[in-house]
DNA sequence: TCAAGAAGGCATCGAATGATTACTTACTGA
DNA sequence: TCAGTAAGTAATCATTCGATGCCTTCTTGA
């Protein structure tokens, strides 16, 4: 297999890997079973396993801002439009169909004591932010849309939307973080 | 000394070691070094590493839980008053003086795919939810209460209060993030 | 005085980890 | 056909890790 391909390959391996075990948690053992390859394969492709994490936070991280992105860029944005905003939200929810791009990403952000996470990390957190102010709205309410969103990801890394069944607060707290969408997104989790 | 206090020295010593490397991260020798202790003394009190993670996440939210309580029951809440909001805020601005235990909790959010951890996760994030509960206000605005506060916490995780120095995205988000506040918080840090 | 129990360290074990080296295989172009 | 190169693995190394077992030291009460 082309090099190109391979090392394609092995980064979306690694990306399940990590989001599955963060950093310290993952080894580039068990990076390498997921891609198929050998284990001093990987090390030899990416140099270092905080090489590969690095560009593999970088990029889960990308994919969300480009979801925004895309979203914002499809039609004209009223950042007084309810709707507009609700678009947005849809996208992001959308995207929590497959979570390993913000496990990642969480992992990256709880990593940032390793300097060079914590650089990448502050560099994405910007880059987020400076896609929303393409919708035109202020600071604050960017400020308030990305807080909603970091309360979905801590939710879902720690699994309420599947075991908030039993009435209790979680469950509340899930049901009215996820509304109506929440059997779909279980369901979809399931599946 | 007595098996009681030492047991308690360890537990804090343990606290701000997973606080800077997480679960996986941290080795209990490394918790043994914080405390001053033999690493086979560390296994010994608290049997295996997992138990004494548990143990010191259980506590770092009981902390954040009881901060809310306390401002809580100072005196009567109204949740129509904008000011009680700001006298809770306050309470979190100032518990992120000491990062320890917010570290410590979002360690525990990303590890929750350890089952163990997870369902302490769980209970916890439920716990706190159920505190501010007594605040009298519904579901849907003591979310988005939480919601701020892990941005807060994300943005505390990833150095932004310290590093977000020259005018850029990341530096506006921090701005509207702690408001007139950050100053302070980051002269604390730094102190 | 001395036995007993509690506190705690030392030595060590087996497994796992990140990384390096040397080797094999397969394809390509002259 | 054969030299050269790219793709990939097996073997291995030095550390590090969590955990276990055994020993030492100190206190305390009879």
């Amino acid at each position: 297999m082309a090099a190109e391909d391979r090392r394609e390959l092995v980064l979306e391996a690694a990306t399940r890997a990590f989001a599955r075990s963060g950093y310290a948690g993952t080894s580039t053992d068990a990076v390498a079973k997921e891609a198929g390859v050998s284990q001093p394969y990987v090390v030899r492709i990416f140099g270092t396993k905080l090489e590969l994490f690095l560009l593999v936070l970088q990029r889960s991280v990308d994919r969300i801002r480009l979801a925004f992105e895309a979203v914002i860029a499809a039609s004209p944005f009223d950042a007084e439009s309810d709707s507009d905003w609700e678009r947005l939200s849809l996208a992001y929810f959308e995207l929590l169909k497959d979570r390993t791009f913000l496990q990642v990403m969480m992992h990256g952000f709880v990593a940032s004591s390793t300097e060079e996470i914590g650089e990448v990390a502050r560099r994405c957190m910007g880059d987020v932010f400076d896609a929303l102010r393409a919708t035109g709205a202020d600071d604050d309410r960017i400020r308030d849309f990305i807080a909603y969103g970091m309360l979905l990801n801590i939710m879902v890394l720690i699994g309420a939307p599947e075991h908030a069944t039993e009435p209790g607060a979680l469950t509340a707290l899930t049901q009215c973080s996820f509304g109506h969408g929440l059997p779909e997104l279980v369901a979809h989790r399931r599946a």
